[in-house]
DNA sequence: AAAATGACCAAAATGTTCATTTAGTCAATT
DNA sequence: AATTGACTAAATGAACATTTTGGTCATTTT
């Protein structure tokens, strides 16, 4: 026993979130998932939506770092918005915690699920805003407001990504590649 | 009596979906509404669903005239497209019916309704598309792909002057009409 | 005869009750 | 000092009763 109590509660915590959703996900659920005693979980969280926000800061920095990691310094500043942007959806798809707290979102509403929801949004557009800061700095590009234009990057993304799809074939990730570079780079004008 | 008994019903049904919405409006209240008895209204509609279609093809209907109203040849493609959006997308904001669907749609997400503003969004798109097609055509702008640029077009539109503003100050008409330009037209390359 | 009607019905929605479940606490235990 | 699980007040939802609603059609009105 006795290993990590504070990290068992937080792995048994977010697999359960990740299974359930965060509403019918139980604290005494998750006591009994992380061999603990139910009253332990309330000595490291002050209740059921901060253990949620912590797993959730969480899963912010696992895609702040799968985004870092498909950027190179090397390539354009395009290239590399559309390589973190495209990341950051590829894994919004795929990691199981961010299917289901969509997916509740959609479905449920749930008011903490929608609230954890705008924060990770907001922290998107926050890098991004960085990124296009820095491009403009360097004189990459056009002088324009950041976050409008991080705010309009991502909907452009989600989109082509999640929107699309719904009434059309999904589209490539290069076709996403060119229509990005064509409207936000190039315009449209001859 | 008896002068126009289907204007009467569509005329008291528009009313009482403007008021109520789609599911709080019954067909006993549209019949009391149009001085009408009730299977006096399935002589006209074979059903709820199919007299809420034909007012909401008038909707659309009206929704393509107002557009077409601030539209002049005169002017560039960029500026008709920007006058139309935004004028769609005022009209939206500021008629009765539309109000209350979007809302019903958003806070009940009642199918029929659901169903309805698919049919809406598309109608948009389309008469997007054919002006985008138009400018092709003509030359006026780089040859791309009609559909998604519609599709596109609509999103940024609606990001910008219904999404922003949950999170920010509302943008100005004319700040919209810049940051059009300078996405969809101009590009951010210097 | 044709058009209009509203009482009627099955089905769906809504209100009500009450047993169960849940988040959070705290006295007892380790 | 740290951990626990029995306990409580509040929330939930299953089960049932009641009301409302979309749609029909035999009757009435024109």
């Amino acid at each position: 026993m006795a290993v990590n109590r504070k990290q068992q509660i937080i792995d048994a915590a977010t697999k359960s979130f990740s299974l359930f959703g965060y509403k019918a996900t139980t604290m005494d659920q998750v006591a009994k998932l992380a061999n603990v005693g139910k009253g332990t979980i309330y000595t490291f969280f002050k209740n059921k939506e901060e253990l949620f926000d912590e797993i959730v800061s969480t899963l912010i920095s696992e895609m702040k770092e799968a985004a870092e990691q498909v950027m190179d310094p090397q390539l354009s500043f395009f290239e590399n918005v559309h390589r973190a942007l495209y990341r950051i959806l590829e894994f919004r798809k795929q990691h199981q915690l961010a299917i289901k707290l969509f997916q509740e979102e959609r479905e449920m509403g749930t008011p903490a699920v929608q609230e954890v929801i705008k924060k990770l949004e907001a922290a998107i557009i926050a890098y991004i805003k960085e990124k296009i800061e820095a491009a403009i700095e360097k004189g990459e590009i056009r002088p324009c407001d950041a976050e409008i234009t991080a705010f309009l990057m991502l909907k452009l993304y989600v989109a082509l990504i999640f929107d699309w799809e719904k009434n059309h074939e999904p589209l490539e990730k290069e076709k996403i590649a060119e229509l990005f570079e064509l409207y936000f780079l190039k315009g449209l004008s001859k």
